[in-house]
DNA sequence: AGAAAAATACGGCATTTGTCGTATTTTTTT
DNA sequence: AAAAAAATACGACAAATGCCGTATTTTTCT
């Protein structure tokens, strides 16, 4: 396990904040630096070059595309890599938003090198790395669920109609349009339609984003 | 709304009880009994033939194949079928059971034409008819998860390998062969093998089905 | 009664998926 | 060192899916 060499990256607006930390990885020799980005949006971008990464180190308050977002949208397209926020605040909101949109690791900017370098390892290793105050914060935002129920703000109601709903359900379970359509005694062409009305309403491409967009609304 | 005409069939054993159950509805011009079984295979295999079934009375006690395996087995085919378990047992595993198979009522056999027929009128408009003592018996169940956590009791333990972990839960968010590809840099070729060997593992033939198994046993 | 929403249905076409079989390399276990 | 398990990879083919347009009938709302 010598040399692996880890690939990260740091999305971090304040460019003396990113050499204070290029410096501190410096140190170690398992650990290389690919690129940065000076926000979300830029983030977003290089990884369309390059995903060949292995661990982002993400501020939380950059311009153009905060580092929430670009973490939600980083998850989505690869699951694989992942992420530490970095950042100076530590309120509830933004340690449960962060953990919300995917985040692995959530570290206090202030962190000297070598626990930076320790928590980068663990991330790797399906750890969780976190100052000791945010797991504190973390534990007592799963004691008092309340913040949590406090979502779907902004993400307007997504209706689906009962038929809508009920051939949802069955996809859900793996059936195919025939079995579908044999199931509601109505024709394939019909479940295809009533499928193609699901995805746009929900705004998806396939089965499994359906699914698992209406599973995570309540919305079967 | 009237003369709705509800397709009824019936799993029961007992010739003399389904006699009587096939009483109690003639009562009815909004229900007809369509078929009857004496157990579940013979149900299995009568649906396959003709599932315009719209609600089916399912006793527990039958031999060669019990009511909750039957349950099991017509809930996954056909989701949209009502099944309604009518027996003379009410003990808590059975009532927890019948429930877990997907069962959408519980009466008790002593149950009056009335009231059968207020039941299945119930359970066809997403309602959950039960007798009241059974209703008492689930909110206790509800209460004490202890009975609900008895659960994998027969079933071997599935084991999926790291990478095909990975790639599951990258299937889960909806990523097609070539994004997983490309996010864990290894061909689609190899994709496809580690998807099929899951499958096989998991003993099941779509992403959907994979997903959903792999979701209700905590592999991802 | 008239308008709007929901459910029904068909055809076509490019893409993706599911299922074979086979085979090499790497890692782990014995 | 040998055996077993895991990860890698290719090709081929049928079936299923996603996406487009269009259109009629039913149901629901106003």
């Amino acid at each position: 396990m010598l040399a692996m060499n880890l690939k990260i990256c740091i999305a971090e607006d304040n460019y003396f904040l990113t050499k204070a930390i290029k410096e501190k990885l410096s140190f170690f020799e398992d650990i290389s630096v690919k690129f940065h980005a000076n926000n979300g949006a830029e983030l977003i971008g290089k990884l369309e070059e390059n995903h060949n990464i292995d661990v982002i180190l993400m501020d939380i308050q950059m311009p153009v595309m905060d580092g929430i977002k670009a973490t939600e949208l980083v998850k989505n397209k690869y699951p694989q890599i992942k992420v530490i926020m970095l950042t100076v605040v530590d309120d509830d909101e933004c340690i449960f938003n962060a953990i919300k949109a995917g985040a692995n690791g959530y570290l206090l900017k202030e962190i000297d090198a070598e626990n930076l370098h320790k928590s980068i390892l663990e991330v790797t290793e399906g750890g969780a790395p976190m100052t000791p105050s945010i797991a504190l914060k973390t534990l007592n935002l799963l004691r008092n669920p309340d913040v949590s129920s406090s979502e779907s703000k902004d993400e307007e109601e997504i209706k689906l109609t009962k038929r809508e709903t009920e051939i949802l359900i069955q996809l859900s379970k793996g059936l195919n349009y025939n079995s579908i359509s044999d199931n509601l005694i109505i024709s394939p062409s019909t479940v295809r339609k009533h499928i193609e009305n699901i995805y746009k309403k929900l705004q998806v491409h396939s089965k499994m984003e359906a699914v698992m967009k209406a599973q995570k609304r309540n919305l079967i």
